[in-house]
RNA sequence: GCGCUCGUAGCUCAGUGGAUAGAGCAACCGCCUUCUAAGCGGUCAGUCGGACGUUCGAAUCGUCUCGAGCGCGCCA
């Protein structure tokens, strides 16, 4: 790509001084397509003007046509370049020989990474803060890929504890009911509206006369069920659904206690085993086993960690809901205690939501039934524009579910922007046929891989030119948004670029017409049509959005 | 009280130390006999919560401060 020249072009006028540094794209248009702050950056060290470091540079860079066209010095040391229509060219024909492939690294060439999200406990439905680790989640684990590294998705299941029992007692105290018996309903017994689809389906498939234990376990398997073709139906899916009862059974928790009891980070008090979380820097100490013999969450949870950096993995990211970020010292201390790596764990939060709905901002709350589902919000609007709403946000910022908006299927909803610039891009495709039913599509698409056929693409009057570069060096920045927006973890970014890059499309559409009297610039500009299309497209595969041919 | 996260236009948000802080929505004014108007152009809109500091340069980094959300269970 066009960027890598250039660099080559100013390293070899920097000499002995070669230094890493960025290209950048300005945001006025005055400042030319790219530049470099290298002379600044130089300046400390060799103890020179910055302004007269960039003219040395551009002194030494020679104009060419087919690399740099234009070369500026301005103000405090910035080096403004205008890029060469044959580097453009060539750059949009590399897009081409690409296509699916383009601004993703290559696969599994960088380190693996283990993604774990959503993790949810299997005691009932996923509420829309779910839905946001879940999508955010997914996201992620495409970007990753995208961006080169080995990625393994993971759900783990809390499927033990405290948590479990209540699912067990509320579901046989349902049961019983259902039966007709007289029973003591609890107050901390789970919604009976919230259970009673599960506990019906449970007893269907269980066959008359269930145990407590094996009813309980069942309706705990049709949750987990539900939740799984719920998730996947929105495009999230995994490598791996991790059992916390499953290290219990393996004696890995019992295990890892035991290492923990070695490393002298633990003590007993009141009947019960404790983490000294707070040499590590928490806010106190954290109980591994209760008074009565049972582990804690905690306990399992070091024992996962430990499990998960055992298998290999370079590192660990955890999506963890904003509401979970106090144990994040505790366990960090804890696998440092035992001898693991803490820093190969890395810990994303997801910031809650609150929802909007009639113009008001409603606070959930499980108490007051105030609960917005995963599946009501998904069915109102569609897996493409519930995974946009919920990626468009930073994980880190609070947001606000605006359900009338997210309902809406009209312009004010982004989602549709980016598609339907998608849309109109394949629509010229097909306008070809009976237009130019002469225009040999293959031809074309042969030569899409050769950078003569977008030559014709420059030689236009002044305001298609800018409309034309425009798009031309959006879409050439895609692969540094993948790289950028995987370091950052923000698949967010990727919407905002789609978004600009869609911009620049509707801008190009409306001032350049594609099919002309002009075969030449015809088939370049169907060349860069398609290219947006193939970009469009990438983008969206990341974000696990639909590409539209119409729409 | 201590800890984590956030504070940018009326609203929702971009902006990994760079040049005059940007979009969308809302409001107002224009553009369809021509490839999809789910589109394009224009107007209006800002003490980047505040103070001090680091730097050639700060919305971005540091310290303090104000405000909001969350956390500080032998729940997960």
């Amino acid at each position: 790509m066009y960027k890598e020249k250039i660099k080559e072009e100013i390293n070899k006028a920097l000499n002995e001084n070669t230094k890493a540094f960025a290209l950048e794209r300005p945001k006025t248009k005055d400042h030319g397509d790219v530049a470099t702050n290298i002379a600044m950056i130089l300046s400390k060290e060799l103890k020179k003007n910055p302004l007269d470091i960039a003219n040395e540079i551009v002194g030494k860079i020679k104009l060419d046509e087919r690399l740099i066209s234009k070369i500026e010095v301005a103000k405090p040391g910035f080096i403004n370049i205008t890029v060469g229509n044959d580097l453009l060219s060539e750059s949009i024909s590399e897009v081409h020989k690409l296509g699916d492939l383009f601004g993703f690294d290559k696969p599994k060439s960088k380190e693996k990474i283990l993604l774990e999200y959503v993790s949810a406990n299997p005691t009932g439905d996923l509420h829309i803060g779910h839905g946001r680790q879940a999508v955010i989640g997914s996201c992620l684990a495409n970007l990753f890929e995208a961006a080169g590294y080995d990625v393994k998705r993971e759900f783990y299941v809390n499927d033990y504890g405290e948590q479990i029992s209540k699912l067990s007692e509320s579901t046989w105290a349902l049961y019983e009911k259902l039966q007709g018996k007289e029973v003591e309903w609890k107050e901390d017994y789970y919604p009976e509206e919230l259970l009673i689809s599960y506990v019906k389906e449970a007893i269907s498939s269980n066959g008359s006369n269930p145990s407590k234990e094996s009813l309980g376990q069942k309706v705990k398997e049709t949750i987990l069920k539900a939740q799984r073709n719920l998730l996947a139906s929105f495009n999230v899916v995994f490598d791996e659904w991790f059992s916390e009862t499953s290290l219990h059974k393996s004696n890995a928790a019992k295990e890892t206690l035991e290492k923990l009891k070695k490393s002298g980070f633990t003590y007993e008090k009141e009947g019960a085993l404790w983490f000294k979380a707070e040499e590590f820097g928490d806010v106190r100490d954290r109980v591994l086993v209760r008074a009565d013999g049972r582990p804690t969450y905690i306990a399992a949870d070091i024992a996962y960690h430990e499990n998960k950096l055992n298998r290999g993995f370079d590192q660990l990211i955890n999506l963890w809901g904003a509401d979970h970020h106090g144990q994040e010292v505790g366990l960090k201390g804890a696998l440092k205690s035992i001898g693991l790596d803490e820093k190969k764990l890395e810990l994303i939060f997801v910031q809650m939501v609150s929802l909007k709905k009639d113009g008001q901002e409603v606070k959930m709350s499980k108490r007051t039934g105030m609960v917005v589902t995963v599946a009501e919000v998904l069915e109102e609007v569609g897996s493409d524009a519930f995974r946009y709403f919920l990626i468009e946000s930073h994980p880190n910022n609070r947001m606000v579910f605006d359900i009338d908006l997210a309902k809406k299927q009209d312009k004010d909803n982004p989602v549709y922007y980016i598609q339907y610039a998608h849309a109109r891009c394949c629509s010229i495709f097909r306008q070809i046929k009976e237009q130019l039913p002469n225009l040999n599509i293959d031809d074309l698409e042969k030569n899409l891989s050769s950078k003569e056929t977008f030559l014709s693409l420059f030689k236009v009057e002044e305001a298609e030119l800018k409309a034309t570069k425009n798009l031309i060096l959006k879409i050439l920045d895609f692969p540094d948004e993948v790289s950028t927006a995987a370091i950052l973890r923000s698949p967010s970014k990727i919407a905002n670029y789609l978004k600009e890059l869609a911009a620049d499309f509707h801008q190009f559409y409306t001032v350049c017409r594609v099919i002309s009297k002009d075969e030449s610039l015809t088939k370049a500009r169907l060349g860069l049509i398609k290219a947006t299309k193939i970009t469009i497209a990438n983008g969206l595969k990341i974000l696990g959005v639909s590409a539209p041919e119409s729409m």
